[in-house]
This record gives C-alpha cells, structure tokens and sequence, in this order.
DNA sequence: TTGTAAGCGTTATCAC
DNA sequence: GTGATAACGCTTACAA
C-alpha cells in the first residue's frame, strides 16, 4: 500500500495526501479528515526509502561505537541508550555501526552511502582517522571525545585532565606523597586514546607541581586486571599512600585487593578518581570521585548533531565538561607510618 | 555524485554501470575496468536510500532495545553488541530502537515504515503487544525471549524453568530444606517478563517435588537492592540456608549482605542461580550458576532472521537452549545448625 | 484549495 | 555485451 491507494481511496490526488501528512500546504478540513481516515483505516505510513530518496534526507543518525570484541563499558553504555533517547526525542532513528580502524565495511557504507544525516562518534583518539574521514566527507558529524587538534570540529567532552589533576591537588592536601595513577589500557594508551592520554598529562603536571612522587600504570579493563595492578603496586612500591583511577572496570578488582591487603578505606589508603557515580556509590566505603556525566554528553552531541545538520554553515561549536567532585568517603589524610 | 556520473565518465550506459557493480549480468572485462577506475577515482558508493526503493530491501535490521530509562543489563548489553556484530557479518546495518509498550513512535516508524528487513526484539513479554503488532504485518521478526504461545514465530530463549529447576535440585542434593529465589523486579514480574515468571514456575515445581520449604521474593535491579533483599530473607527467615537468583544486578548487593552478616560461603549459605560466566567468576567464592550464553544467542537471532528474510515461507524455527550450570564454589551441604 | 508532473538515484526488463 | 527505459514511492514546484 502507498501513497497513491490513499489518494485514491480519499479521492484526491497523491500530492494533496502528502501536503495533508507534512503540512507543508493547507489542506481543506474537510479533505484532511477523509484523508485522515483512509490513513487510519488502512494504517498507512510513508515508505521511508522513497521519503528519503525524494527529501535527500533520512531522518537517521549513525553511532559509530567501539567494535564488539571490545566489551563497551558502563560509560560506553550509557552513551548508547542516551544517544538513542535523545534522537528518538527528535523523532530520528540511529543506526549502529561498530568501528575500530578506518578499513571499515559498516562505517563506509555509512558514511559514502548517504545512509544517514549526520554521524555521532565515541571513543576518540588523539589522531583519528575517521575523524579525518568525516572531514573529507560533508556529512556533519559530532565527537563525543576530541582529537588533538579539533580546529573546527564540533564535539562534546570531559576535561579529564583537569580532573585528575584536581584529584592530586585533593591528595596533596590531605598530605599524601606518593600517588599512583591506574590508567586504562596499555592499548588504549599506545592508541593514543583521549581520556587515557590526557589523564597521564594532567596526573603528572599536578605532581609536579605539588612536589609528589607519582607513578602511571595501565591496567586492563576488568577486575582482574585491577587487582593484579594494586598487588603489584603494593610489591613494588610500598611507600604508595593513594591512587587515582579512571579505570571503573578495574574497581571491583581494586576493592578485593584492598581487602585482601588488610587495608582500610580511608584511614590506611586513599583512593579516587573519574568513576561513573553509581559505581562510586556502591564502592565501600563511596569514592569520592568525579563523574563522567555520560547522559549529559549524549544528549548535548545529539543536540549539537541536529543543529548542525539543520544549519550546516553554522559556527563549529563544543562544550568541554568540568564536572564536580563528589567529596565521598575514600579519601583521608596520609596515615602515619 | 551520483551513478549516471559514473556512466558518463566511463563512457557506458547507467544499467552497465550498476551490473558491474553488482555482477548480475556479465560485463566485458576492459568496461568493467574502466568503471571500477572511474568509481575508485571518485570514491563511488551507491546511495542507499535509492537503492532500498529500487530493490525493495534496505539491507537494514531492527533491534528493539528496552527504553533507555531501564538501564541495559549486561546480558541485554551482550545481545546489542553480538547482533550488531552478526549483523556486520552479513553485511548488514542495525537500527535501535527502544520500545516499552506499545504505543512508540520509533518502533511503529520502523514496522510501518518499511526502514529494514527484518526485526530482532528482546526482553519478550509472555503476552507482548509487540509480538502481536510484528505478527500483522509480514516484516519477518525473530524474538530472544518468546512469548506464551509462540505458535508459528521465530525464536531464541533459554530454559529458565530448567535452569532454576536444576539449581533447585542441586540444593535439594546438598541437603537445603529452605530456599529463596531471588527474583527481578517486581515490575517486571508483574508485566509478565518470561524469564522471571519461567523462573518461579520452575523453582516452585521443582522445590515441591523435594519437598523444600520455598519463597520468592521479588528485587529490584541493583546492588542496594540486593542487599536490603537478603537482610529482609535473613530477618523473616532465619531458616533459610540457601538462594538460587537470576538477578545479576543485585549480586554486589548480595556480596555486601553476606559479608556484613558475617557469613562464610558456601560454609555458612549456598549461592546459586543463573548468572553470566564473567560476573560468576568475578564473585567470592566464584559461584556455581548457569550462564545465559547471550552472544550464542544473539548470533542464532540473526542467522535466524537472515534464513527468514530470504525465505519467507520457510517454516518457523525456534531453539530452546539449556546451558550446563558449572560447578564452581558457591554451593555447599546444609550447615549444622 | 487542489491537481499535474518532474524529479530523487537505483535496479531490472526489454531490446538490439 | 550493452543501452534505453520503466518502475520503486515519495516530495514539491508549477499550474489551475
């Protein structure tokens, strides 16, 4: 069933059935009313690959994410199921495309295939080819994350170095002097993933500048992995009072080292960081943590997507995040020796 | 750009263009070069949108997530990340759309607007409005869950009455006289959810065949609900020396419970259920449970669909799936009294 | 207020 | 082996 049933059956034209369903032309009340009730009766809804094809527009975004061998994280997810929301909010359906390099089949089609009005990307590294890949192409695009150098781009994210050096300036306050950072990934970070990078810059700027010994680690995304790390640390330097983490999966990890280690939440070791805050809540004792406001970021890239997708001569514009940090209960002063 | 330019530049007609493109037909081996030149020149795609109302097929899928607000649990998030991936496999993309009841635009955008081929829903309802909606139309669907009377459908599911049968069993052979399931929420419950109805009705059969003492209780999905759960079964049912849960989200809380309490597992309380395999593991003691083989599942789904897309008389299929309970250290005989 | 008709970019059926 | 050309189902000037 099409257009042309309905008109047909209302007795009109197909045109007037379009101008009643867009209302892009006013259509007698009356008109519209048999129209209404042809569509109704005979549940008739527009083919959206004619729709598409006639309007040049597809009324779909694209969300490239991780590849799915890489298990996507908390953050990750709820990046996911907000973009969702947020472009079902504007009536726009979202195409996944799972995307690790360049040579990528379902990103390709994607972009070269016009299959879609504008794209959202996450996990950005510092130089990233697709990000270059969009450029060349005009299809608007919005990052959730940064590259090095963003010049004109449009994107949303968190200021990771700014936290984590806050992180360390609490430590040193609370007369911590030797601090570790548990990183993500050794993989992550030979990427030149964003988050990781720039936390190991501002980690180490703030130690610097407060005089503190400070060691960086990468450490896997799981639990395993987190406790592991911790025994190690522990190992080889005992002299460690507290670290800072933006690893979440690691943290169940950590917490069980802990335990096992014999050490008490804060009174023998601090412990903060960039942790999502239900799961800093449901640490024991709660982090005092900052948070990465994942729900915000999406909604603000979807935002920033349909603006620049109705205009596309607009400004570049980006929104760098600073949320706060929640004073919980992880961290205390440096236990006397 | 668009395919006539590519027929230009190569000097042929558009039809050769598009048979070199696709091999339907055969085409001289130096036009074919001389196409392929041009289109790798110009970095030709087709445009998606003409092709799906040409060849009447979008090469798309559906996948009906749960709305966003329900936050996604790891299972469902395996089920997103594996179809997609399957999906990939075939060369084809996936749409999301998240859907509760049965009034919502993006589903109903998606069905009756002819956007894929081909639907996968999740977290089935024993009576889902959906199901009834996809049955109406001829858009073929297959469902990871399945509904009371699946009669002609397509589906994948796992024996959760078996499961938690067997679980029950295990119990009953270590000499438990009193259990507890621990549920999903009671929402979910109430909406018909089949694994957590399947699950009762199977814990309760096979608890009366053992003549267990048995209750149910219902909690929702997250950690502090889990734990506020087992305080409320230790204070109302002291006798209790056992649970069989399928609610992953609340197992921290559980863990929280148990060790408050001051209980040893499986020396002082037995724990079992069905939980996937990373999260059992990542437990302490490592729990004896059955996972829920989400990524075998979601691939099943696609291929399923994949086979009903391009017969669509083919008869309908189904797999019910029982996977072993692995006996890690979770479980042990009745504590004396 | 409504109808006619020309696209949109493919695929596929005829011809040659 | 290749080229016209008619669909596919819709939107949108342009007429009336």
């Amino acid at each position: 069933m099409n257009i042309g049933e309905i008109a047909r059956r209302a007795g009109v034209s197909r045109s007037t059935v379009s101008y009643a369903l867009s209302g892009k032309r006013p259509v007698a009340a009356a008109t519209a009313r048999r129209i209404n009730e042809v569509i109704a009766e005979l549940g008739y809804r527009p083919n959206a690959s004619a729709r598409a094809l006639a309007e040049g527009r597809t009324r779909t975004l694209a969300l490239v994410i991780p590849p799915a061998s890489r298990r996507l994280t908390n953050v990750q997810l709820d990046f996911v199921a907000t973009v969702v929301e947020a472009a079902a909010a504007h009536d726009l359906d979202v195409l996944l495309s799972p995307s690790g390099g360049d040579h990528d089949r379902s990103f390709e089609r994607i972009v070269t295939g016009r299959r879609v009005d504008g794209v959202i990307m996450m996990e950005i590294l510092l130089d990233d080819p697709r990000v270059t890949r969009l450029r060349q192409n005009e299809l608007p695009f919005v990052t959730i994350g940064h590259v090095e150098h963003p010049g004109g781009s449009w994107w949303v994210d968190v200021d990771y170095a700014a936290l984590v050096r806050r992180c360390v300036h609490h430590l040193a306050d609370l007369a911590h002097r030797h601090v570790v950072l548990i990183n993500r990934s050794a993989e992550l970070v030979a990427a030149g993933y964003g988050p990781a990078v720039r936390s190991t810059a501002g980690f180490q700027e703030a130690a610097e500048q407060r005089g503190l010994s400070a060691h960086v680690v990468c450490c896997a995304d799981e639990p395993a992995a987190g406790l592991a790390c911790f025994e190690q640390i522990r190992a080889r330097r005992p002299e460690v009072t507290a670290v800072v983490t933006i690893n979440e999966a690691a943290l169940p990890g950590l917490q069980r080292a802990l335990h096992r280690a014999g050490l008490v939440v804060p009174r023998d070791f601090s412990i903060t960081g960039v942790i999502a805050d239900r799961l800093a809540e449901d640490f024991h004792p709660p982090l005092t943590a900052a948070d990465v406001p994942a729900e915000e970021m999406a909604r603000l890239a979807v935002d920033l997507l349909v603006e620049r997708i109705a205009d596309p001569a607009a400004d570049p514009r980006h929104a760098l995040l600073d949320p706060v940090i929640s004073l919980r209960s992880s961290t205390g002063a440096r236990p006397a020796r």
